[in-house]
DNA sequence: AGTCTTTTTGCAACCGGTTGCAAAAACTTT
DNA sequence: AAAGTTTTTGCAACCGGTTGCAAAAAGACT
């Protein structure tokens, strides 16, 4: 149906080479035909199939976009930018949603089958051992909001989690709080463990602070919510939580003004991610802001270095968080 | 670097046809030579090439995923069940995001050089005559979100935007408002327009009522709620306000608590679209119910049939929409 | 004008598959 | 066992491009 190649060259005058020439880049053609050539693919609507392209040239711009958060909010940016980032560098993203129905090998599988450039696996929930399968099917990988390893076998982009949960403790230190507690995702998560453990090692600095902890099914709304609910009908809660998530933290706030108290008054919270939500006036969440646009950036920025050079080592990029304060701490005394 | 078809050939001893059929649906091979060519792949760890299929085959099985709109928290949902029903039926979503720095047209040429074999159009911001440009291109299309049209010239799944303006003016009516305002997206978007009109119609069975009118230059938090401080801040507000998206709600109401003034109490709110966050117990929006999922699975059956038979004539597939009621709304009279 | 360089061009093979067709092989039937 | 029927197989052409190579054309220099 479409215009093909050879056609243009039979109206041109000229032979398939010189079509083909005059849509690559630095190749030799002299302007005369080049004109020819771009005066007959204008009239007929020709433009080059990427995909018989990329039989030859093994390069087909696509890149596999694999993520299994399609509930936080925050991840809505994250694709926003990774698919404006990516097309500015000519590359386009077929979308990957990894689901509990999907099976993971298939997923590599199925990346390879349509000959994907690279892949950016976008979690903070996945394991190393899955963006490594990619690796090992020898596709450039990178994995964006992963966990830095001692032995790092994939690139991994991101932010130092264990920081993050040092921050937290340092903050809620630094306001007075006396009882504290760390309401975390799901604790399989590494995201979540490594908070926990930065968030634990500040606090072995005041020891007249009691620490508690408790972790949510998910990192969503309803499980902080109803985690929350289960905190305060038990015992006497603390006074102010670490929450793992941003979104996990408005599910807990939602549960404390529903029990009749007040956030910042009665209980504090702190967040992580600094989700374009969390400064909405009426949520105002005092959060750990993770710089997710670098951290797309640097992604993008790695996948196209290794696209260039496919045994460049792996390399953990973590960029630094700081707190955002808004009104869901109480002022420092 | 990755097995092909001819050196599992010359393993099992066979000619490339033979395993080539060995991988293809109902093609004739005895269940010997499958048995020879299936240990010889497993043992090699071959799997076909899409793309290479795909140049004769014509079929890629791919489907460009198009949107506008990556900052409404509604379309991590839609984005959500979009790649999951296409994954289901073995397809993949070649995701374009359609900035205003990038030319449509570019993404219709692009879409077609990487031979997708449909597009989806998921956006209600987008006039009818981009979906056109695919249909002109020779594309499957399908306009989920979008608007029906007199002439249709391609698919539409959708909500039918002029009965919901109805419905909500018929609500504000029912709980005896005397003063109610619309509040709508960028006064542009044909959905906005088709609300309003709606709005306005059923309103003018009620002559008694006063209707005023205003637009938010997006449909976001920042717009919604900065509208909303103008509104509050120029003359008598109104006591209720149809908002044109939930988003654009969720701004107004916290430019209303901002004031000073309570929801429902001082001033009414009812939005449109009942996204996840409606419903979170700390927003608890009064809304009207958009069954995305059902939009959704329609647009992907509509694409899938129109794969089937190219020319199937442009259907236009309006879901009906319901009021949610939570607490944004004063009780009926 | 003739020789030497450099640039441009087309041929043909290839990328990794699929498929129509006719021949070969395997079954049925008598 | 021969003839007829059905199934399986490989050949070769093709899908829409790219590219190494040698020949042709153009340009530079005596």
């Amino acid at each position: 149906m479409a215009v093909t190649l050879k056609q243009v060259a039979k109206r041109a005058g000229v032979s398939a080479s010189a079509v083909s020439r005059t849509f690559t880049q630095g190749a030799s053609v002299s302007e005369k035909t080049r004109k020819k050539v771009e005066s007959a693919a204008a009239e007929m609507g020709y433009s080059p199939n990427f995909l018989a392209r990329s039989l030859t040239t093994r390069r087909t711009k696509m890149i596999g976009l694999v993520s299994n958060n399609f509930h936080n909010p925050i991840f809505l940016e994250v694709f926003d930018l990774f698919t404006r980032g990516l097309q500015e560098c000519d590359l386009r993203p077929l979308l990957v949603n990894l689901t509990d129905q999907t099976d993971p090998e298939a997923s590599v599988k199925m990346l390879r089958q349509y000959s994907v450039d690279g892949v950016i696996v976008a979690s903070s929930t996945l394991p190393p051992s899955f963006a490594k399968a990619f690796r090992d099917s020898n596709m450039p990988v990178v994995h964006a909001f992963g966990r830095r390893s001692s032995n790092p076998q994939v690139h991994v982009v991101g932010i130092d989690n264990v920081e993050c949960g040092r921050i937290a403790g340092r903050e809620l230190a630094r306001r007075g709080y006396r009882r504290v507690g760390f309401l975390g995702g799901p604790a399989i998560a590494t995201s979540t463990r490594d908070r926990f453990d930065g968030f634990i090692e500040e606090l072995t600095n005041h020891p007249k602070i009691e620490v508690s902890h408790s972790f949510a099914t998910a990192y969503s709304f309803d499980a902080g919510r109803s985690e929350m609910c289960r905190l305060l009908a038990q015992m006497t809660p603390c006074e102010a939580y670490f929450c793992g998530d941003d979104v996990l933290s408005i599910g807990a706030f939602s549960a404390i003004s529903s029990a009749g108290l007040s956030v910042p008054d009665d209980i504090g919270l702190i967040g992580l991610n600094d989700m374009e939500m969390a400064g909405w006036e009426n949520i105002a969440l005092t959060t750990i802001h993770q710089p997710i646009a670098k951290i797309v950036g640097s992604a993008i920025e790695l996948i196209l270095a290794t696209l260039e050079q496919p045994d460049r080592p792996p390399e953990a990029r973590l960029f630094p968080c700081h707190v955002v304060e808004r009104n869901t701490l109480r002022p420092t005394v």
